[in-house]
DNA sequence: GATGAATGAGGATTCATTCAT
DNA sequence: CATGAATGAATCCTCATTCAT
């Protein structure tokens, strides 16, 4: 006996949530109508009076995670904070994200990307948000240091992303790990712990280059990289 | 005009790179039987004869791509050099074959990871494949610098994995790139650019990580980051 | 002009009426879904909703005959009655059921028992299940002539294979006769005929049998026979 | 390393042998060529090349076997003797024939009557010839009884079809038991078992019958068929 | 004579989607 | 609002059959 009357909002999340968790655990083309409806616990008819149809469906995944996960970024950030906190405090906010709604993150991740522009596009557009972010903060700290010019534009694009997929790559290890651990979260890396490895790996780096600092295959291995 | 009555060794191969191509385009799911014969310029039964079924053969794809890239990878790199002689030779020959081989690395990268674990697990075992060598070039960077236990091991785990999502992360946007780009190969990062700033990215910080340098929330921004 | 909006129950027997015609006339194997859904006045999709596959749909089949023809059988028997009276109205229930569904019991008796173990288990348990019923009247026959212990019960058990795989072959030729024969009832053996003939071939000897007659090869043809 | 050089005729017998046990096996459609050709030890192209074609195949099976079958049991009667001898004889033959040939007793009794006309038929001719030679024997017996135009001749036709048919039923069950008793040859009706039960029931039956008695549903049960 | 290479045709099954009630 | 009933359009896969060598 499936409570009744409910208003059309509330069906409208229960199903995108159904939805999430079927595309996550089956990918967009194995997931079928019928196991997203029977998920959310209502008719498949209704569903299509909803969502129209299963690519409107994803799409309106997409962006509901899309949007939660930015959301979720932006309110970790103070805005008025240095360079630094604020990588740090996005980072936080975006492995605590990515750790609490897997199936969210699987979409975005994963599914989205594989099947097609019309979901692609709002994942890519996404990142380049993100990486736009990524990119204003390299800058800023390059600011905070006096460092002018000393990186060119294509370089800054490519430090960014390589930064947000190191970020991506730490994520699903973390997520794939909790999966699997016996034992708390002391074990494994959490947000904190992920988020710090990311500001050792990364944000030394960064520091050291717009120092000037530059590793050339020329040297002799080690030596050349710092010197 | 196609051509008859080649031998089978031959037309697998060519069975295959349809696949591939297909694959990549469509996902896994998409991809139509149909097509891949169409592309590969034989009948549907045909592949069926040959590679038994639609999973066998996309695990068939899956485990040559593999193959190649590591091959590439491995061919690159010199065994006795110094650990970052050896990580910048590996990241070209990484960058280089994901470049010339597009469709490969998108499935590898995008395809197989997504539809469930026969496939999934063939990737993760690349990519350990890869970590682990990441992280022996880590720990004999360490001892090159004469720093021993330095970093925890869970510590290097996190930073391997960190390095190799930025190279994959770096290799699609190249790959993206040159899809779109009307321009020549001069405007976009090559493998040797690409390369170059995995370098300074990550071999530089990581430098100074040995070094003991560490990046703490608690200090004031870059600053902090570098006492 | 086929009557849409059907409850499940109706169109359910619809497509099994279809299914049983078209595996009498064409065999389980070269029957095709696609045939018995025209034959059922429906689309292949809603077949398989309710019947789930051709498997399934063979096996509901097999069951709704199978239940079908016992209950006729049954139904036609006083179970108070003497054990030749019983075995004659059964005999012309089952003579009369066969005549009358053609297409069933060339289902039951000759697709069933052709197409692998799960059709043809079902088909010998409604075989033993007849025999037995069989056995049960012999053995009862023998009480009623006084004679017990004469009949071996491995010997009964090959009397009441014989005695039903005689009846089998004469519902077939009379069914096979009816099908060409232009005349009407009176011409060819009738559900009433065959049983008859069935008691006079049968029962007769049984009979004689029970008083201790045996046909022994020794003896000077049917004179040794009878002695 | 098959033996090359074989001449045709013993080509051609290996292949039927090789279509029987597996048109037992599976059955005619789910039998396939390429199944029998490897049975068979050659190369699919050559069983077309010597039988043409899977119907062609298939009815040169059911031909071989079913002359195989009227052989045994022609060569085992002695056509001089006496009419109850004679059946005895050719029992005695039949069941000793379809004992040691199992695969092709299924295909003429199974497979063929259920895949339609063309195969069909050549059973039922061959099972005319052996009802005809079955009348004719009840005929001889009526003769050697005395008993002329007691037994109308489609009375006769009836006892004829169903004296076949019961020896056919305690073939299958002799050939059923037969796999699964683990005991050795007395534990289940051989072939001669099976004809004296066969002699018993009809025989016997047959001679009263001739005799002027019947078995009538007015009576009082066994008592009233006597009378 | 014998076979590896190849295919046209067809069959089971699934799914997104729509009405009529 | 809500749903049981129904389907058009693919998709995977198999098989009898034929060449070219």
């Amino acid at each position: 006996m499936k409570s009744k009357r409910v208003p059309r909002a509330v069906r409208e999340q229960q199903m995108l949530d159904a939805a999430v968790l079927t595309f996550a655990r089956r990918g967009y083309r194995a997931a079928s109508m019928d196991e997203i409806a029977e998920v959310a616990g209502v008719s498949k008819p209704l569903v299509y009076l909803y969502l129209n149809s299963k690519e409107e469906l994803f799409s309106a995944v997409i962006r509901r995670e899309r949007a939660a996960l930015v959301a979720a970024v932006t309110a970790a950030v103070q805005p008025g904070e240095a360079a630094d906190r604020q990588l740090w405090s996005g980072l936080r906010g975006f492995f605590a994200h990515t750790a609490e709604h897997p199936a969210g993150w699987a979409v975005l991740h994963q599914q989205a990307r594989t099947h097609g522009e019309p979901f692609a596009v709002e994942v890519a557009d996404m990142r380049a948000e993100i990486v736009a972010f990524v990119t204003e903060l390299i800058g800023m700290a390059a600011k905070e240091a006096g460092c002018v010019g000393e990186l060119a534009e294509r370089e800054v694009a490519g430090l960014a992303h390589a930064l947000v997929g190191a970020a991506e790559s730490l994520a699903e290890w973390a997520n794939t790990r909790t999966d699997e651990g016996p034992s708390g979260d002391q074990e494994h890396p959490t947000a904190k712990d992920a988020a710090a490895t990311m500001m050792n790996f990364a944000w030394t780096g960064l520091g050291h280059l717009m120092g000037g600092e530059r590793w050339t295959p020329g040297g002799a291995g080690g030596e050349g990289g710092r010197g």
